[in-house]
RNA sequence: GCGGGAGUGGCGGAAUUGGCAGACGCGCUGGAUUUAGGAUCCAGUGGGUUAUACCAUAAGGGUUCAAAUCCCUUCUCCCGCACCA
């Protein structure tokens, strides 16, 4: 019947449809007051030239939803932009010998045409690309905002270098010791750097991830873990040279199990206590020793601690024992305080460090209803219990000895509250060119001097040499030398940029007024558009970028500047795509190209299978064969509408109540809304876009079915079929959109699909009169049975008794209980009739 | 170790509030059409049986008229953090 066609052009009509969108400037929005906002973004892209799947799986799914919520009528911000400083562009550099800028911008042409070639709805009046000095000159200014609010600051520390790319990274960015980025070993180097104050914002950052019920949790407890905030108190002991040593402990309540006090290496205590002692060098040994360790070498082997006697001993403010002073590679200068007490008893650290060195053990919690054996215990009892060997506090609960002790400590002077983070501060300079330049200009006379305001940007200098292994170009006189802002007397800028993660920290801000040249964005047009009110990205961002961002919105809504203190509502982090049930990687050989699968099957097909294939969150394994068969499906529409184009071209759709309907006129036409019910609530409630897809998929099959058999001609039949077929479009509008759109042009209907209201369902056409439903004699189906909806209680209960087949399973047996479940199902519970022996 | 998530046909995955397990698609089988192949359309497809019965949601136990779904025990896999005191 339908095997004489022709095939869906795909390559014409998407050409098309793009070109006539962007002629239309059909998603450029502007603050539309009259009409709710919706502000849908996708995590921009580095420009590295070619686009891969995973960004396929990003943007298909951002696009669906952006165009889902533009038919419900929401005024619908859907931007994209390029993140486009980076590292990359220095190796290109060296490698090719061209300019960064310049391959940059290549690639930024190139990957934007792919993203065309997708039919993403984006309003690319709005584009922006951080390396744009249009942008980076409010990246700078948001860097002086912070800096004015003290917020930014300068501190030499030990912080993190990758030797391979030559520059400094953020803890954030080093994974398991290694460079986030290039995998190579992370170093430790004393350093001058510039430090965001991220740490003001702990408690906020944590406390606030209650307001964002639709985020993940996962991403949520990471962020949690991240920050880490930990209660406890800084105690004061004394060592014996009269100097305090403070400690940071969660567990006040041992203090008085003490048995050894530990400082870290790094400690500048350390050489303090060990003066004139016997084992000083072995000491200074021991710390030099493992300094020259990389912090892999020093975390990673589990249960290998190691340490040495100071030869020195402090005071238990509380208990007024001695105890000896160690150093050990498990205690780390840069949390709490530097120095730990030990309590082997409570803790498993302590204990095993203590078996190793034969310390004490002193139990002074007892578990309720046991005993604990200080000599031969082997694991640290670190719940709660009874306090005993604790003079004063003996026999209290330990979680209110917590608290005694913690309130005594305050009292005596001896130590105080305290809550430690293990967040850092957001180390932010980069000795990188292709970044934005940290606008700070150090005067010998005034010393740091921040650029004015209006001298912004500090341009990066172009047409610059680059050599393998030289340093940053920017320490290249003509960038260097300047003048102070303050004296005019000769100065010279800062050579650092900033971390890429500054750039994308703010830039949902700057698409609400992309255009803006007097300000970083306006105030009215991010009232109208902030938060965000879904935002689309890979879960490899849970930490980094995501809470950087939100670490910026809070400072900038603290100071007035925008009016929420959240920068995205809802958060949605898509799987990857696999192949092999691997990454795709070019080193495995399992990448598969968009560009080729654009080019043999089309952008709907991409989109269309990789929105099928599995539900956003969850990975997802590619499949050539299921390519073909969402290619299949396409074709399958394009035919079945080609088929009912003389019947459907003119026919009207009349209103469904006043129909005189047939009876597969009423199934189709109830197929029809459940479809549209269904599809809504997969897109709006769960974003499961797989079974939204099989649903339209479903009503696909139904008009086929329709369609088979007798001729069907009445305006009835064909208003009925118009019906189908234009909601069949409409739904499939956001997932496939060339193809809705030559489909709605070829049946006649006016304007575009895209421009269409989101079909409503029509509750009336729901309605079935009969329903099947089973009936289950002790949970199990024995029969299928059609009754009239609604029927319930006796009523039923005796059609179903009535039935043959129900007669003759129940025979020779009792019936003990009927259970109904209107519209569902009926359950007999039935008893053997066992006649008493 | 701590935290988060997952385990369902040959495969990707459905099952929304405890109510007919396996929607939809891939693959496979059969039929129609075709000179043939491909494409297309229709039908079938968890295991088992001639057909019933029966067995099936990682494994085992429990609650319930009824469990993939709730509770307990165990196992496996993925992701994040990991000597943070």
């Amino acid at each position: 019947m339908m095997n004489d066609m022709k095939k869906y052009n795909f390559r014409v009509a998407e050409k098309k449809w793009q070109e006539r969108w962007e002629e239309n400037g059909a998603f450029q929005v502007t603050e539309d007051r009259q009409k709710g906002k919706y502000y849908c973004l996708v995590m921009f892209p580095y420009p590295s030239g070619k686009l891969h799947m995973g960004h396929v799986r990003n943007y298909a799914i951002g696009d669906v939803i952006a165009r889902f919520y533009k038919m419900l009528g929401h005024n619908v911000l859907n931007p994209m932009g390029w993140d486009a400083f980076g590292l990359p562009a220095e190796n290109a550099a060296i490698k090719n010998r061209i300019p960064p800028d310049k391959w940059t911008w290549g690639n930024i042409d190139s990957m934007r045409e792919q993203l065309q070639s997708l039919g993403l709805s984006y309003d690319w009046t709005r584009e922006v690309a951080t390396c744009h000095p249009e942008y980076y000159h409010w990246t700078q200014w948001l860097f002086l905002h912070l800096y004015h609010n003290g917020l930014a600051y300068k501190k030499k520390q030990a912080v993190n270098w990758c030797p391979s790319c030559s520059t400094v990274l953020a803890n954030e960015q080093v994974v398991a010791g290694h460079c986030e980025r290039c995998e190579h070993e992370v170093i430790k180097k004393d350093l001058e750097q510039w430090f965001f104050k991220i740490t003001d914002y702990a408690d906020r950052l944590l406390d606030d991830l209650e307001k964002l019920p639709g985020w993940p949790e996962k991403v949520k407890s990471m962020q949690e873990n991240w920050i880490g905030r930990s209660q406890g108190a800084e105690i004061k002991f004394t060592a014996e040279n009269g100097k305090g040593i403070t400690v940071f402990t969660t567990r006040p309540d041992t203090i008085f199990g003490v048995s050894y006090m530990v400082l870290a290496p790094e400690n500048p205590l350390v050489e303090e206590l060990i003066q004139g002692k016997a084992q000083a060098n072995q000491v200074r040994e021991f710390v030099a020793k493992v300094r020259n360790q990389s912090d892999i070498e020093r975390t990673s082997v589990e249960g290998e601690k190691e340490g040495i006697f100071t030869g020195a001993y402090a005071t238990n403010p509380l208990s007024g024992e001695q105890v000896p002073i160690w150093v050990a590679n498990y205690v780390l200068m840069e949390y709490g305080t530097g120095a730990v007490m030990g309590v082997p008893a409570h803790d498993q650290r302590d204990l095993e460090f203590a078996r190793q060195y034969n310390l004490p053990v002193k139990v002074v919690i007892q578990p309720i209803g046991d005993d604990l054996g200080a000599a031969t215990m082997t694991e640290a009892y670190s719940e709660q219990g009874i306090m005993v060997n604790s003079g004063m506090f003996n026999g209290l609960d330990s979680e209110v000895a917590r608290l005694k002790i913690s309130a005594y400590i305050q009292e005596q002077g001896l130590g105080e509250e305290k809550v430690n983070y293990r967040l850092r501060d957001w180390l932010i300079s980069r000795q990188r060119y292709w970044g934005a330049p940290i606008p700070i200009i150090y005067c010998d006379h005034c010393g740091t001097v921040p650029v004015p305001e209006e001298e912004l940007p500090v341009l990066l200098p172009e047409n610059v040499a680059f050599e393998p292994g030289s340093e940053s170009p920017l320490h290249t006189d003509g960038f260097l030398k300047t003048t102070c802002p303050q004296c005019g007397g000769p100065a010279h800028r800062e050579t650092d940029t900033m971390d890429t993660f500054v750039c994308s920290s703010w830039y949902f801000l700057r698409f609400c007024s992309a255009r803006d040249k007097e300000q970083a964005f306006d105030k009215e047009s991010v009232q109208y558009w902030m938060s965000v009110d879904q935002y689309i990205g890979g879960v490899e961002h849970a930490i980094l970028h995501l809470m950087y961002s939100r670490f910026i919105t809070k400072v900038l809504h603290d100071h007035g500047l925008v009016p929420v203190d959240e920068p995205f509502t809802n958060l949605l982090t898509q799987g990857m795509v696999l192949k092999d049930g691997t990454k795709m990687s070019k080193s495995k050989g399992n990448v598969v190209s968009p560009e080729e699968i654009i080019g043999n099957y089309g952008a709907d097909t991409a989109r269309l299978f990789i929105l099928f294939a599995a539900p956003p969150e969850r990975d997802l394994e590619w499949s050539d064969e299921a390519v073909e068969g969402a290619y299949r499906f396409i074709n399958r529409v394009w035919r079945l509408a080609q088929h009912l184009l003389p019947e459907i071209k003119e026919a009207e759709v009349l209103p469904g109540d006043s129909l005189a309907l047939g009876r597969a006129e009423k199934d189709l036409r109830r197929i029809i809304h459940t479809t549209i019910k269904r599809v809504s609530d997969d897109i709006k409630i769960r974003f499961n876009f797989n079974t939204a897809v099989s649903a339209i998929m479903e009503l696909t099959n139904a008009l086929y079915h329709y369609t088979e058999g007798a001729d069907r001609k009445s305006p009835v039949q064909n208003g009925v079929l118009r019906e189908g077929v234009t909601t069949l479009l409409t739904l499939l509008a956001p997932f496939t959109p060339h193809l809705a759109e030559e489909l709605w042009e070829a049946i006649g209907a006016e304007g575009s699909v895209h421009d269409q209201k989101w079909p409503v369902v029509d509750q009336d056409a729901l309605k079935e009169d009969e329903i099947n439903i089973a009936v289950q004699i002790n949970g199990k189906v024995r029969d299928h049975i059609q009754i009239p909806v609604g029927l319930k209680g006796k009523e039923l209960e005796e059609l179903v008794l009535a039935q043959p087949r129900v007669k003759e399973l129940l025979k020779g047996k009792e019936l003990a209980k009927v259970i109904c479940v209107p519209n569902k199902l009926v359950n007999l519970v039935v008893r053997v009739h066992n006649p008493e022996k």
